[in-house]
DNA sequence: GTCCCTGCAAACTATTTGCACCGGG
DNA sequence: CCCGGTGCAAATAGTTTGCAGGGAC
């Protein structure tokens, strides 16, 4: 898609912030931490903890759980991921901070995700709220449904379905 | 609120409605499944299990987890309850079928959950799944934030605050 | 009487935490 | 060196399931 030198910038950038955060906070930097946070920030999808774990380990094998759970609340915390929570199954995280928001467009029988971004949406969602008195920290709107090659129809596809389709 | 002789009317419809498709199903009707039932439709807001469950116990001591969960699920399959997902909590439960569609949204001090229905969104959520080729089946939108109460605006609150400020 | 249902406890899943040792600054 | 980080295993939280006995139809 994207080619491979442009998007090792994109990281590079990404993980430079990262260790300023845990500079800024008397944190350490650490082989598991960089192993994580590079693997997390080339994924361009929602991906989990298992996911992680297991691309963390092709660098460095004996990375546990913990630690990957541990990276992402600090990568979370400093506002690099997103938790992502669709549908039952375990939490996701997206990398943020660098793209704008946006909400998501699930399928329901592919699992795949798309986002989307409309101002209407969002203006309403403020005038709601304001009308109830209430100060919009943030929201949470996920739209779930048959994308078309889910429905059958002949040369249908998810747009950007071989993205990453999970699981 | 509500007088409690109209409210009565209601729960006794709905139970009308679990019993017929328990009989569909060729599944029984049991003290339990109708005291955890009769609460639960009783129930006005949005309930967890446990909260269900100590409701239950006041007519039933003996019910335990399992039989809530499974009543409940139930209950959710046949339209009659739906699932919802609020922070990180428990699921909770509020009471469907009868009334029509809405989203949340949910004061991030008190917990307080109120509800509001937004055409205009509906239609913009219709518009985006189509453009993409969606189906839409189902969609979540939930919006966070502080209420007038919790911003600490004087004699501010949440309107509806009283009706039933969970945990 | 036949199954379905129930309560209990054990199992499960996703995530967090305690702790002894390891390693970055 | 000091103190935070790591891996492991055990702990937690919420929910589900297996099973022996009980109850609805």
């Amino acid at each position: 898609m994207a080619d491979a030198a442009e998007q090792t910038v994109d990281v590079d950038a990404l993980m430079e912030q990262f260790h300023a955060y845990l500079t800024k906070q008397g944190l350490k930097s650490t082989r598991q931490r960089d192993v994580i946070a590079e693997r997390f920030f080339a994924t361009d999808g929602h991906t989990s903890i298992e996911e992680l774990l297991a691309l963390a380990r092709e660098d460095a094998p004996k990375v546990g759980y913990a630690t990957v759970y541990r990276t992402l609340k600090l990568l979370t915390e400093c506002g690099l991921a997103a938790e992502r929570r669709f549908g039952e199954g375990q939490t996701t995280y997206e990398t943020a901070g660098d793209t704008e928001h946006h909400d998501h467009l699930i399928c329901i029988e592919c699992n795949h995700v798309l986002e989307f971004h409309n101002e209407e949406i969002e203006r309403e969602q403020e005038r709601i709220a304001r009308s109830f008195g209430f100060n919009l920290i943030r929201h949470r709107h996920e739209l779930y449904g048959l994308c078309p090659r889910a429905r059958g129809i002949k040369g249908g596809s998810c747009p950007g379905q071989d993205a990453n389709n999970k699981k």
